[in-house]
DNA sequence: CGTTGAACCTGTTTGC
DNA sequence: TGCAAACAGGTTCAAC
């Protein structure tokens, strides 16, 4: 479900509806994708939430402590496949696999529904948080060009392995990897150290359009992502290559193809997008 | 450095 | 209709 323009999307949301509230509990569901269950019931209660940052398809509620002497501590969120978090008024029945619940002190509560149970929290400070954060690559809107050529050189992996491992860049998911390449006219299979000069600032400029046109849109619902208020997002309705098999290229009328890539199913256009030479 | 396949888990869609 | 297989926005790990 959910790459960096979901999870952004969610994140401004967030940022409106829960900066400056109080957590006043924890209740736990199931926790195997909490890392220190304990440790959040002990540690969040009481805490405030000052602010709300992303790194690629993480984010992080900082807290500030009520008490005195804590350091201050980080909620740490991937939503996984199926991840969800969002304000709620009690009365409304929290839906099946809801195993996170945080009373505010403005009478809503935090939810966090993950029927699969691909994400991850965790209440870190400090060195931990940094371990978690410092394997990541740089922003893919931010990274520039130069830098990503740098970090393409040398690389033998399949350009749409690259970009889905999260320390070459940080929230490019198997959506926004497809529709990238397809706006570039890469094909998914090429080496990383292979594309051209062209092609790799074709690519580099293409990341960066297709993830702001996606924020823009508030991201994709395929099937159940929904943002902060609920809201599904409408970039599935601009996407050219991911999940269109069979259905004609916008560019050329081809048909659009689906091969496994990194054991993820991967859309291209066979004529936009040509194969590597064997 | 790479790749592949499996694992984690539930739900939905597809195919026979 | 019914059941099994395949598949799904992600990450991680073992084996090669």
């Amino acid at each position: 479900m959910p790459e960096l323009p979901e999870v952004e999307t969610l994140v401004r949301g967030l940022r409106k509806s829960v900066i400056g509230r109080r957590i006043r509990e924890v209740r736990l569901g199931k926790t195997d994708f909490i890392d220190d269950p304990a440790l959040l019931e002990r540690g969040l209660p009481g805490c405030r939430i000052v602010a709300i940052e992303r790194y690629g398809k993480y984010f992080l509620l900082r807290l500030g402590s009520v008490r005195n002497g804590r350091p201050a501590s980080s909620l740490l969120v991937h939503l996984g496949m199926t991840g969800h978090l969002a304000a709620h008024p009690p009365a409304e029945p929290a839906p099946k696999h809801t195993h996170v619940v945080m009373p505010l002190d403005d009478g809503r509560e935090l939810r966090y529904t993950d029927p699969r149970r691909f994400g991850r929290m965790a209440l870190l400070e400090g060195t931990s948080l940094e371990t978690v954060l410092g394997k990541l690559g740089e922003e893919p809107m931010e990274v520039t060009l130069a830098e990503f050529r740098r970090r393409l050189a040398g690389r033998r992996a399949r350009i749409k392995s690259l970009l889905l491992n999260q320390s070459f860049l940080r929230g490019v998911g198997n959506i926004y990897a497809d529709e990238s390449l397809w706006h570039a006219r890469i094909h998914p299979m090429r080496f990383g150290a292979n594309l051209t000069e062209q092609q790799a600032r074709d690519l580099h400029r293409a990341i960066r359009k297709t993830l702001s046109d996606a924020i823009r849109l508030g991201g994709s619902s395929i099937s159940d992502y929904r943002d902060a208020e609920g809201r599904p997002g409408f970039f599935q309705l601009r996407h050219r290559a991911y999940d269109r098999e069979g259905k004609p290229c916008y560019r050329c009328r081809a048909r659009i193809r689906r091969i496994l890539v990194a054991g993820r199913s991967s859309y291209f256009c066979p004529r936009c997008q040509r194969a590597p030479r064997p």
